[in-house]
DNA sequence: TATTGTTATACTCTATAACTATA
DNA sequence: TATAGTTATAGAGTATAACAATA
């Protein structure tokens, strides 16, 4: 196979480049392929860390909270953190105060799972963002956390 | 309910907030649940409206080219063609060149089924990025532009 | 041997609605 | 009546591998 074979050609995309979905989506693409390409699967797939991580920073955190932070509706969430819980990862009570509740907190296991994983999610991170240089993905990274609501003030 | 209820609590976050997957995960969800939002399920989903608008702007092209820009795997490329085919929107045919590859073109309905939706579609995205100013938001799709390989020279 | 596309299978994520138990 | 969570079900998207036809 010749090299001219590996470019992509040329695609017309006109004004669906310029479409704040579509970059969306693929980036996001592009972000996960990046992520599993570079290791075999791991322990925690993303969405699973994320959820451990956040619990281990807000012990005690409700599920619909949890939820509505992540962007993952109740009926996702009731199953994604039966899971966690059948890996003994996450342990769950109701609380006196409201008992249609379910408060979450790290078993001691979770909390080593999330200290290994860590290491290994955020130093990834640090090296991620390929063609863009450390000034534009550290814009990219701060217009994101406004879009996203992460951020109340400016986005610079 | 009262006011305070509606708001989303404080959820600590702390490095997980500068992830790049971690916000592009968020950011696509918010721009999905905007679109999705705005109006009832109408004709297109995103995903078909954007093969029937590259096919529309690159007649004859190969699906296997289509795939790798738009970042579809082959096995559900084929599923999504024949849904489109199925609809009577795109039309398939064996180029005498290479009998293995096949070539994309819009029937008529098709290129009308663009035409409708893009108005809709575009008008959208203009009006679309929210918590960020004009300024922000062509940035924003600059960054993503690069970031995903649609430009060769700097984002700005 | 490599490539294009297809088929079959399965798994994840998401959406919806009906349900319970509490409030 | 409204809320927190659960259950059940279905659909979309994706991943994988085996396959046929062609190069």
């Amino acid at each position: 196979m010749d090299v001219s074979s590996r470019r992509i050609e040329r695609v017309k995309l006109d004004e669906l480049s310029g479409s704040l979905g579509f970059l969306l989506r693929l980036a996001q693409l592009r972000a996960f392929e990046d992520f599993f390409s570079d290791r075999g699967p791991r322990g925690l797939k993303p969405g699973e860390f994320s959820v451990l991580w956040v619990i281990a920073r807000n012990p005690g955190i409700r599920q619909s909270l949890l939820g509505q932070r992540l962007m993952i509706k109740r009926a996702h969430m009731t199953k994604l953190i039966r899971v966690l819980e059948d890996l003994g990862l996450v342990s769950r009570r109701t609380p006196e105060a409201d008992r249609r509740a379910v408060e979450l907190t790290l078993t001691a296991k979770g909390r080593q799972a999330v200290e290994t994983s860590s290491t290994e999610f955020f130093s990834y991170e640090e090296a991620t963002g390929e063609p863009l240089n450390d000034g534009e993905r550290t814009q990219l990274i701060s217009l994101l956390q406004k879009y996203v609501g992460l951020r109340e003030g400016e986005a610079r």
